[in-house]
DNA sequence: GAATAATCGAGACGGTACGTCTGGTCTTGCA
DNA sequence: TGCAAGACCAGACGTACCGTCTCGATTATTC
């Protein structure tokens, strides 16, 4: 990765070039192909690569692609735009509008139905792609202590689950949304989304876990009590 | 359809246990092999059919994998468990239980993948899953207003959109939870799920649209306001 | 309905059009096709029949194509052209007219070939075209010893053997000629096959296998003396 | 055609002793199997080669058995014994005995078959086995001229034609007698052969195509005149 | 500046699955 | 019982990719 090569001296050294075209071509065969009809030997031709330089960097195709998607989502970023409300709205538009080019539809998903059965590429999404983008919830979640909007952690613990159930909520929804309701997430929809996220946080976080329920038929929401209404989170 | 098929009569009727063996086989070699490992030719073997037959009926390997997947979420079934919040973890936990499966992981997702350059594949998903399971999220909310938990429908188009909201948000995290997190959907977590969406629900059904956010930085919950709490749900 | 269905009584008799229509069927496809693409469900579609009718009459591809072709050669026919030798050449060149057409050059030689393992093709080979066309041998043989052009037969088995022979000499030198040479059979080849024909075998007759070659190093065979010449038959 | 195959570089070179295997592979498939059933995914297993290796050098089937056939044809030869009439027998009963060889019976007839709808192989089988065979013919008659028995060619055309229908001759009646008269070409057929091949060339050579036939109704060809015998050949 | 060593391009290699086609057989319902 | 229709099992077809390998030609570092 370094250009001082400091370990492996003798014997040329591999291109670095190579690698931003292989990747830059895996990209461009998804749009072309999708992932089950894309060729190595296709995108190392594109790549004016052959396949052997292909191989001595990537195990197989998913790790492949793996690579190829995970550049996109670094394009993410979490402007301060003012309230928590409209920071989800603004990410979320973003992956939206990242879930809608191509490359990343037929991509991403392939991976993840083949990390089904390979744990060693389920860890390479999750270190790849998931656990690297967890840092917007994080940030988001920074920004709106610092505003006031959200009162500091107490349960180190807690904060952690926090936090993976948003991301799996708000990741999950949009990839339903645009990949398998094959609608788009537009502002509306994503308004609606933020709210129910918003809503539902607040009012859990009010009811830690408390589920006598049964005994309590009527009421609705959550914790049944009308009354009991979750003080406006604090 | 029918039995009596006045139309097409001639030459030897297609057999019906072939279409039965066929779907089986499809899931067992899911379990075997996942999807992208998954070979017609070992599928018709094992269903001790000839390839041809297995042609003659599926367009290819998508279509087969989408009805062989298909079948499983037939099993979901919505009981009565006394409460709307019960209700819901019921039907999550055996979606969830379904997600475990390794027929369902492995050619769930990739269908979905495939999907994203087929119409007709993803309009076949949408009919044969997402559209055949969408009766759960209507069968819960009508049961709920039976019981007075929810307020019967005002708005016909409204109330579409909010089952397609909580189809994507449930679905998809669930998936979402399983798949890509990779960890258990299990009672607590379901718990703390139906939570979020049933006060987010309610929370947002109380502030139809009203974003005008920013003025109020400091509370939180998407209203803000503290005391501006919605009524509690009802 | 019947034509004369002697033995099968009950039941509704074979159709004779069918074997009509099924053998023209079969060489308008040998000509379409040739014969290794020839598929016998084509055959019966051509033939306005269902598979399993030509298959009832026919066990395979092989016996159908020997009956199509076999009908071809029974078109020869010997007229008197008052000489053996241009009795033979008319033959010959009708031989080489029906070889000209591709439903007898793609069907003949690819059931020799398959003959060649399988005796009961063999055999039918021999008694549908092979033997029944040694008739013209013979007709001609007759006809020139009526003329007074051959001397009448002293031996029966000498006289089976020359037929064998000149049939052997004729067929083969034809079909090598129009299919492997692949040039015309015209007049002018025609007419050197013949002369070679006739004079060989009245040499040949008059050296009854008397092969004590050796001793005579010199002049061997017909050609030997250059002045030794046969006396130009007038 | 040269090891140093200044052009074609870059890659992996074929491996020759590939070439080697299938031929051979391929032979001893058409002796188990015969040519309709040969399989080249069989010959590929045989030769312990990949489909592809076998698909890279040769177009299919029939060309695969071209050349393995032409191999065949190799082992002529023409050792001098002592007379054109010992030498003509001592290399018909070589191409006789090949004949006789399954794996050429099998694959010739076929190939010719298959070429009489196939420019491009007809061309091909001219090439490999016909002109390159046609050697032995030239050879022979080289040699009898130097002996004496022939006198030396004036018109190279007519030289060429007279080869040429030798050769139909020769290789039309021994395959016919072989394959499809189903007998064996032995010594005393061949020695009648070539009788019958050697008085009619020289008959015919005497007769350069004075063929007023019709005139002379009665003295027709060599065996017309009953004492006009041509002088034994001694 | 030579030797060493890893990379590069090209492309052949052994495998495996593809989706199609044909060969023969069997199963319908009508005649 | 024959027949048209067409589904059925079996298996070869020729193609496409896979991931590995063998080449000769670069291109660095190290001696």
């Amino acid at each position: 990765m370094q250009s001082s090569t400091p370990a492996g001296r003798a014997g040329r050294p591999r291109s670095a070039a190579a690698d931003t075209a292989i990747l830059a071509a895996t990209r461009a065969a998804l749009v072309d192909l999708g992932w089950s009809k894309l060729a190595l030997g296709d995108v190392a031709t594109r790549a004016g690569v052959a396949k052997t330089t292909l191989y001595r960097r990537w195990a197989g195709k998913n790790e492949l692609v793996v690579d190829a998607v995970a550049e996109l989502f670094d394009e993410l970023e979490l402007p301060d735009r003012g309230s928590l409300a409209a920071d989800i709205e603004g990410v979320v538009l973003q992956f939206a509008a990242i879930l809608a080019r191509p490359e990343a539809r037929s991509g991403l998903m392939a991976v993840v139905a083949e990390s089904t059965r390979d744990d060693a590429l389920r860890e390479r999404i999750r270190t790849s792609i998931v656990e690297r983008q967890k840092r917007l919830v994080l940030e988001g979640r920074a920004r709106a202590q610092a505003r006031g909007e959200l009162p500091p952690e107490t349960d180190a613990t807690e904060a952690a689950r926090t936090a993976d159930l948003i991301f799996d909520v708000v990741a999950g929804a949009v990839v339903h949304r645009t990949l398998v309701s094959a609608r788009a997430a537009d502002e509306e929809w994503v308004r609606g989304l933020t709210q129910v996220l918003l809503w539902g946080l607040a009012g859990a976080a009010g009811e830690p876990g408390d589920r006598g329920d049964g005994g309590d038929g009527g009421g609705v929401g959550p914790g049944g009590g009308a009354d009991a209404e979750p003080a406006a989170p604090r």
